[in-house]
This record gives C-alpha cells, structure tokens and sequence, in this order.
DNA sequence: GCTTTTATTGAACGAATATTCAATAATTAG
DNA sequence: CTAATTATTGAATATTCGTTCAATAAAAGC
C-alpha cells in the first residue's frame, strides 16, 4: 500500500559500479552518479544511504558477477588444468577487450582504500580469499590427477595464481601487450606442470 | 639579492609523498599537506605550482629512491640469480616491515590514475619500463652463465618478474603473511631456474 | 474518493575543496 | 640605510562536495 520504486536496483548498481570502477571511489562525485544512473540524490540516498553504502552495494554486485564467472569457467568437465588455462586466457582477452583498461574493480579498490577502513577491507579480503578456495579445489584435483609432481600443496599454488591474476591486472594497465600477457600466463602455468623435463621419456 | 627558500625541498617532497602514498591522490587535500609539510598553501604553490604538480615532484622524488635501492640490490658481485633472490628477499621483508602496508606508491598510483590521464601514465610506463630493463640486464647475465636452460627470452622473464613484484605488492594488501610471500616468491624463482629436473644426474 | 504510505524530485545546506593574493618578512645590491 | 627582489603568511575566494528535506507524485487499503 505504497507507491512503488521504480529504477531497477541492479540496473542502477551496474551504472554505479562503472563510475567507481573508471575513477574510483574518492574521485566519484555524487553528481557522476546521479547522471550514470539517471536517478537524483534523494533517490539514491533513500535507497542505499550514502556515497557509501552505494559503493559497498557496487562492490557486491561487481562480485557477484565474478564468482559466477570464474565458477562457471572452473567448473566444466575438461580436465582441471585445462580449465584453469581456459580461465587465465579469457582473463587476457577480457583484458585487451577493455577499451578503457579498468582493471579489475576490486583489485583498485584494494588498493585506493588504506587498512584501517576495516569494514571495506574485510569485505574484500573475503572475496579474494572465496577466489582463492575455488582455484585451491581445482588444483586439488590437478594434484589428484597425477599430472603434477611438485611439492607444493594445492593451498601454496592458489595463493601463487591470485598473485598471478593481481600481477596480470597491474601489468595490463603499464603494457596492454597480447603477447607479453600470454608469456607471463604462460610462466604462470609452467609452475603447475611441475614435470617441465622430459627427458626421462 | 632576494629572500631565500627557507624549507629544504627533498624533505618537503618526503613528507607530500607520504600523504600521497597513505591516502592516494584523490583523497590528499591541500590541508593535509600543509599540515606534513609544515608549509603554507602559498609556499606549496609557489614551489610546485598546483596540487598536481606536487604530487609530479613525489612521484619523481620515490621513483629516484626506489631506483637508487634496486640499483644496489641488482648490482653486487655475487652471481646474477642471488642477486634477483636477494631483491626479492628484501621486497618480502619491506612488505612485512610496513605497518600501514601501503605497498608502492607507484603501483598504487597506477591503479588510482584513469589511463587517459597520459601525463601520469607516461611517467609511470617509463618508470617501470627502467625497472623492467634492470632485471632483462641481469637475466641476461644468468642465461649466460648457463645456470637456466628454459627457452623464454630475458625480455619475456623480466615481464614475469615485474608481474610478479606487482602481484606480491597486491597480494600483501589482502594477506600479510610472511609465509605466504615467500612461497610466492619461491614459485616466482622457480621459473627462473628452468632446471628443475634433476634426474639425469 | 479519501487516507495512508512510500517513492521521487531537486533546490538548498553547510562543510570541504583547490587556489589566489595582498600584506608582511627576509635577504642582497648599491 | 635604502631600494629591489623574492619568500612566507594565512585569510579570502569561488567552486564543488556529500547530504538533507519539504514538496510532490503514485500506488494500495478501506
């Protein structure tokens, strides 16, 4: 018994977020927002409470889009190598195909934002480490699968490729370069082959 | 024949960077850094001519102390792999010592700073591009000596470890343990050592 | 159709922003 | 000592910032 909102919340998020994404939370005027997401102040504040509260609300929205992304690339019936090869290539070319090179929004965040600001960090030190679990189950299956003699344990390789997708990220803002990018992914995978010499075949 | 500089510019340029560093360009304002410089808006103008132009002057001002560290960790006489091991021993260490985990100025600087932004951006593509050059120059030395039978180039190993400092410096951001950078690193110098298979002796 | 409830509007607010500049101070040349 | 030059001061500037709120609009209940 109420008059009825009508924007689309995530259709305003998916605004939002590109603003924050492009120049950052600080950099993010309020006026920016309202000509993004065609909605005024008051709307905006009625719905997510501040400046804020509508980034933390971007921030979710960017990743949970990612999660569905990465579970949908990691989670296929090829062999887990190959999957996590199929999930750096396409974060290569979703590298290059970004006109703006934006980076990864989260990965900014991380680093506009100081430590102290617990509530921002946590959050995102939750997200990265759910990203790190999912690469971890994969190379527990990679290491299962006998393809892989190394002695490091499935938790050590994760960490190492969440550095390697942090490293990609940076990388493409200095040097937007296909082929350097695929030579450090390359590098990247080499680490889980573990058998790099075949010389005893 | 006039009034001299009272302040000493480097240990102005110190403390601006510091600012800059702690809370990234956007979010610096003019009051915070006349309160660490110690100088007055007037005296911040006159010598660097507008908030922009002092934060030129830090970027400048770290790049050269940072250029000046990796300088004496990359030219020693000890054998060119230690050296890298060593320079990355002392990134781990650096990371760890750091408090406020600010990471670097400069990679922070580069994830705030929109690409369109050519000014800055540049700089920085510059910047890293010398860094990148020093490591080629010592891979090329440790290629040589005949320490490393992978078949990437120094050019393309020297992407890697650039990559690779940048994931380490995100990567503290989420997860300062000093375990966790050390396996990175370990994984890191893996690659570089090619020679991984050991059973033909 | 009237009341109630909530959404939307956008002007208005005070605070904070980067920057300027007239007044003052400190130095040197003559 | 005086004049000239430049550094320093810090209040004042105009603008932009995030935020609020009274007015208005739209729906549902009775």
């Amino acid at each position: 018994m109420a008059r009825p909102i009508e924007f689309d919340r995530e259709a305003v998020l998916q605004k939002a977020t590109g603003v924050f994404w492009q120049k950052g939370y600080s950099a993010a005027s309020i006026k920016n927002l309202v000509e993004a997401t065609g909605l005024q102040p008051g709307s905006l504040y009625a719905a997510f409470g501040d400046k804020r509260g509508l980034f933390l609300a971007a921030m979710d929205s960017y990743f949970e889009d990612m999660k569905r992304l990465i579970f949908s690339l990691l989670h296929t019936d090829q062999v887990a190598i190959v999957r996590i090869e199929t999930f750096f290539n396409r974060l290569v070319n979703d590298s290059m195909a970004d006109e703006h090179r934006k980076g990864c929004f989260l990965v900014n965040t991380l680093l506009e934002i100081p430590v102290h600001d617990q509530e921002i960090n946590s959050r995102l030190q939750t997200m990265f480490g759910q990203v790190e679990n999912e690469f971890r189950d994969v190379l527990k299956e990679h290491i299962a699968s006998g393809e892989f003699d190394g002695k490091q344990s499935p938790e050590e390789l994760a960490r190492f490729l969440v550095a390697g997708i942090y490293g990609l990220r940076v990388f493409n803002k200095t040097q937007p370069d296909i082929f350097a990018l695929k030579s450090i992914v390359d590098n990247l995978l080499f680490v889980l082959r573990g058998k790099s010499c075949n010389n005893s075949a």
